[in-house]
DNA sequence: GATGAATGAGGCTTCATTCAT
DNA sequence: AATGAATGAAGCCTCATTCAT
């Protein structure tokens, strides 16, 4: 909620709201079009020439509404990630997580990251890539992850007692950084990029569940098997 | 070794041989430039302009050799990525794996792999963007992962007894791609993408190691807990 | 005035004139907003866009009094002229040049040629600006300064007598421009472009009045100094 | 000398220098048809397409010497101006002024003035209008009248004992100013802007000298005519 | 009558590739 | 063989003017 009430503000100063009806939808049709061009021929393919063409809005049109091409870019982004995540908020509704516990818990926790990230592939693989080039999507796409991350924590410091980690902050930390990254992973590079051996989706939620909680519930070990992490840098 | 034989093979096509010595040496001047270009300005930077003045070697000559400046940016990954296989190479040998059982080659394992991409982390990131984009560079880059995905397998398939996962082969899978997927996501990320919580190499490291052991070597649950994973996709 | 009533006669070919009181009003703010775009980002920036923003007065409307934007500049400079003109007629009603005669006429007209001048620099540096390129301000711009000769030369013939110079109307006219030359110049290009020597309007001023006078009643040389100018070109 | 040498290494910075004859040659061509593009349509009307087109060279190789439209006006500004400098030059060298004294040597140094700034009418025109927007050109254009207020101040300043004025300095930059600001504008305002008298260049030229011999030469006047000059501002 | 959305020609700039020297 | 000059398509953006509401 909050989310998108942040989203739905920075959009406000990416776009010039439109005051009549008329162009309001023609706003919706550049919006909409963008986002068909980026998932069609993705962000090199990008250029206001084909927005204009399939949205069928002059170019002067488009820059009435957007300060220019980036601008435009983040609106389609905000627009995208709005609609995800009000589907991912449906989501943790229908989810019952409350009752759960430990390996249940965590299991659970991990097939709805998922879930919600897996679901919306197509369009988060075009601004995972272009993320890595452009500041402004870095810094929403980090915005989004870290509250993924957090929430993942909270959940599961709600049962701290059952983690054996002798540092079960950082435990928590890496266990959502390797299941997340692997979903991520799987959204950008798909099934078989470093390895062959086919791997289906629920195969490899149930194995990321399954691994997060082995980690994390693992049986301290007698001998010094987990000496306090040493932070450094 | 098949690997490189394998791009040396594909850089012959790639690259017009020099045949004098003077050829040789602008040749190398220029996928050196061209490396140099590519880790100051990023791939969005990278011309042939700029990869002439920093080389020295003109314009006209650069496509003496190369056909084209996609042929050209293999050349420099092939180039540097025969560099990092060298290295990885020599980590390889010095690394003692073959006594070590269990938990401690698993935790080896992960090192190594840690090591041998960390280590080479800014050219490393600059290919995977590109790779997302062009086919090429995402084939070599597949090829090298799946390699070390096999190398992987076949390490711990050699202690397939160790491991209490009813489908081993499907753990071993698992097991590689969130520590391998983790720690690429931390070449091209960095630190703190998905999450603020600071977090160094050597803990991470230690901990992907960590919850890969607890994960392969987790005893069989009681239940119907781990049913063999139906294929699907 | 005929000058006044050709300008208004003028203006009223440019402006459509506005029917309701509304419209008067809406004409109104479209005009003084233009005049301070002017003012503010000059020429180059004056936009009809930024017009209809700054006086919120849609474009639409703008084009329903103005059938351009050549027209709009047109009845902008119109509006500032008359402004100018009316100060100008306040400041002339107020000199008492009827009892002076020759040195302190001479000097009291250039004060008063400098102040009108320099007291609406602002406003003359845009549209000085706009004449070199525009036919109609140009002839504008020449209209004003010819009657402003005009009156000059017309005050100083009176005083013909005292004048030693073989060719009165020429030195007159000579006289005229190069006061007059000098203070335009100032209003476009300030104080330091052509000498580094500060030199406050007060001392410019005098200065320029000394000079008009030196020149136009200095004693008639004994020989040949000044043979009747002649005509060419 | 000076001149041209600092003008020259003002255009390095701004024109990649040509490495081979064609290069140069082409060069030249585009400095040369931009040059006729402003004096034929002005700077309105200069675009590289228009240059392109004239020059018969592309505005790619147009880009490969200049980073901008900005830097290539510039470059022409410098190639014209250094022209301009070259005939100024010869006109100096062949002026016989060291044997004049008060009156003629003024008379001179206006006549020497109005040929070298009249004779290069057409191309100051264009500059000059520029110079009122463009930051460069102002400057290049101020620093290039300031040389020239020196040279004239220096060659009255040796005549120091003949002017009369209290202020000597102050009277030869007020003369210098309107003798200079006459002539400017009648570069770009042509004959009848300010007065529709015709007034030949001949005529202008000889009484302006006559103006500013008669002011700085005048004999004191017996009361408090001049006093000293409070500066102000 | 008023509003502001829509248009699209035209300007500047970049850069992979070709070609004359 | 080597050099670097030349090309031109294609991209982004602006803004006077027209037009639907």
């Amino acid at each position: 909620m909050a989310k998108r009430a942040a989203a739905s503000a920075a959009s406000e100063q990416l776009i010039r709201p439109p005051l009549q009806r008329r162009s309001q939808e023609s706003l919706e049709r550049v919006l909409q079009a963008g986002a068909e061009v980026l998932l069609d021929v993705g962000y090199e393919g990008f250029t206001l020439q084909e927005v204009s063409k399939r949205s069928g809005v002059s170019i002067g049109s488009i820059y009435a509404r957007a300060p220019s091409k980036e601008a435009l870019i983040l609106a389609i982004y905000d627009r995208e990630m709005a609609k995800v995540s009000a589907a991912n908020e449906r989501l943790r509704e229908t989810a019952e997580l409350d009752d759960l516990k430990g390996r249940e818990l965590i299991i659970a926790l991990v097939e709805l990251m998922a879930r919600s990230t897996l679901e919306h592939a197509d369009i988060l693989r075009v601004f995972m890539y272009r993320a890595l080039v452009d500041e402004e999507i870095w810094q929403r796409g980090s915005e989004r992850s870290t509250a993924l991350s957090r929430a993942f924590e909270e959940a599961l410091l709600d049962h701290r007692d059952e983690l054996n980690h002798p540092d079960p902050e950082l435990a928590i930390d890496v266990a959502f950084r390797f299941v997340y990254n692997t979903l991520v992973r799987r959204v950008t590079h798909g099934n078989t990029f470093e390895s062959q051996r086919p791997l289906s989706d629920e195969d490899l939620i149930r194995e990321l569940g399954e691994a997060a909680a082995d980690y994390l519930l693992a049986p301290e070990l007698p001998r010094q098997r987990r000496k306090p992490a040493k932070r450094r840098r």
